[in-house]
RNA sequence: GCGGAUGUAGCUCAGUUGGUUAGAGCGUCUGAUUGUGGCUCAGAAGGCCGUGGGUUCAAGUCCCAUCAUUCGCCCCA
């Protein structure tokens, strides 16, 4: 019996250039959610299960959480989201804590399902949240992130479309304007969350047969299906208009409108699969259509905070999964390519290996990053290293050059070499690595 | 949990109606007077044909099972 070599099912190795795919990600993620002036925090992998099954969602927790009993017999749940998690380090410090408070993570997480594309049993997630803001500035703040995270990569508004709705909205138009019950309001929501996924005749033969005959003699079915087609909202009949959570979505389109956020639509369908969001939702989709998936989403969530026993904070937060991040950003031919950190691969020529230690020390002090071959091979090996390896420079130390204190430095991509002082070639592949940025 | 597709060298794949010793390209390694990669040339290593069973004189090829990968469905973080 061999061992297996592939990583467990749904989880990835990340091999060093994979490893710079992500780091190129989570660095541009890092940097546009620090100027908006958020702060990273992290926490255990590992959370009490009953910590999910308050608020996420019967499903999720029973058949897709991977949970297990410690040996202390407690029941325990590797993390699958990072909501319950911050909400309930928001509410141990609820007190003392300055809000509106801005806190931000990329932790990874874990759910046991199939895998598929942009679907993966392990996966790491840009987790956004805003703790302390009732009002709809919040949802923008959160949206004009998301957005501005999707500029920075190098996209532009055609390559996606920002999807906005109300579960509030949502509630007042199924409960009080069609006046549906608990279980058909239900199936209704599965059923608009499907809307695209199948054909148009099936859809509208489910929704009819959802109503009661009575219901349908009202037009109630009719009416249904009259409001899934809106796509704007001032189509929106007057009375929903009206709701309050309308006036909401209105004041929030037009804020985008004056940010410049023109791929922000207003969409009915979008309904968020957490049972927790109490306003506001929002998805992002790639407008790839081999890859027409929602890649973020989003929404407030007022209630969760609360549930530990402390005052609600009302709270806005988005995740994002970085295996449908790399989808669209492959997909739109926006990721860069990446070389390693090593700056300069020093080539020993002849037995000078100890004589060439403190001049590769100094170079490392001077701030370039020095990988050196040590295997004693001939030149032509080690250069075939150096350029496999993806390096940009390669540097020979050989008897003369330690004697006339100049060195060989050699581009190895384009086989132009020259001969420089230690500090200059510090600063030549130094300054190569800015560039590349 | 359900359905489809695919498993042959490190990678991408050929392999005829079942018929000797299983092939190519790329990659890897060695060498072409030991201080310089990419081009060229010569050579080498590398396979229980995913695994187990069955049919047959004979199985990479046909049948069954199983495992794995993958694309969908359910569900969606």
């Amino acid at each position: 019996m061999t061992l297996a070599t592939q990583p467990y099912k749904g989880a990835r190795d990340f091999y060093p250039e994979d490893k710079r795919l992500q780091k190129y990600m989570f660095g541009t993620i890092r940097k546009v959610v620090e100027q908006f002036g958020y702060e990273e925090y992290d926490a255990p992998i590992l959370e009490p299960l009953e910590l999910y099954l308050a608020k996420t969602g019967e499903e999720i927790v029973n058949e897709q959480t991977y949970a297990f009993t410690d040996r202390g017999g407690r029941q325990v749940a590797i993390r699958p989201e990072m909501t319950p998690t911050v909400s309930r380090m928001v509410a141990a410090r609820r007190q003392e804590l300055a809000y509106p408070l801005r806190w931000y993570s990329i932790p990874n997480l874990w759910r046991y399902e199939r895998p598929q594309r942009g679907r993966l049993r392990e996966h790491w997630q840009l987790n956004v949240d805003i703790f302390g803001l009732p009002g709809i500035e919040a949802e923008m703040e959160l949206i004009q992130i998301a957005d501005t995270i999707l500029r920075s990569f190098g996209s532009t508004h055609d390559m996606y479309s920002i999807r906005i709705n109300s579960r509030k909205l949502m509630d007042f138009i199924l409960k009080d304007y069609l006046e549906l019950t608990p279980t058909q309001i239900n199936t209704v929501c599965k059923l608009i969350d499907r809307m695209h996924k199948i054909p148009h005749a099936e859809f509208m033969a489910e929704v009819d047969a959802v109503f009661t005959p009575s219901q349908r003699d009202a037009g109630a079915s009719n009416k249904l299906i009259g409001l899934l087609k809106i796509k704007q909202l001032q189509h929106l009949p007057e009375v929903i208009r009206e709701h309050e959570s309308a006036k909401e979505l209105k004041q929030l389109m037009d804020m985008l409108d004056d940010a410049r956020i023109t791929n922000a639509v207003f969409d009915i369908t979008i309904m968020r699969g957490f049972d927790y969001y109490t306003g506001i939702v929002f998805e992002i989709f790639d407008n790839d259509p081999n890859n027409n998936r929602s890649m973020m989403g989003g929404g407030r969530y007022d209630g969760l905070v609360g549930l530990f026993g402390v005052e609600p904070v009302p709270t806005v937060g988005l995740g994002w999964g970085d295996v449908t991040m790399q989808n669209f950003l492959e997909g739109h031919d926006l990721m860069p390519n990446l070389r390693p950190e090593t700056d300069v691969y020093v080539v020993l020529i002849g037995d000078v290996y100890s004589k060439a230690l403190r001049i590769i020390q100094d170079l490392r002090n001077m701030g370039a990053n020095v990988a050196v071959d040590l295997s004693g091979r001939k030149p032509d090996k080690q250069i075939k290293s150096a350029a496999k390896k993806g390096i940009h420079y390669a540097m020979f130390i050989g008897e003369k050059e330690l004697d006339e204190e100049l060195y060989e430095i050699r581009n190895l991509l384009t086989g132009v070499e020259e001969r420089h002082s230690a500090a200059r070639i510090v600063s030549i592949v130094t300054d190569y690595r800015e560039e590349e940025i």
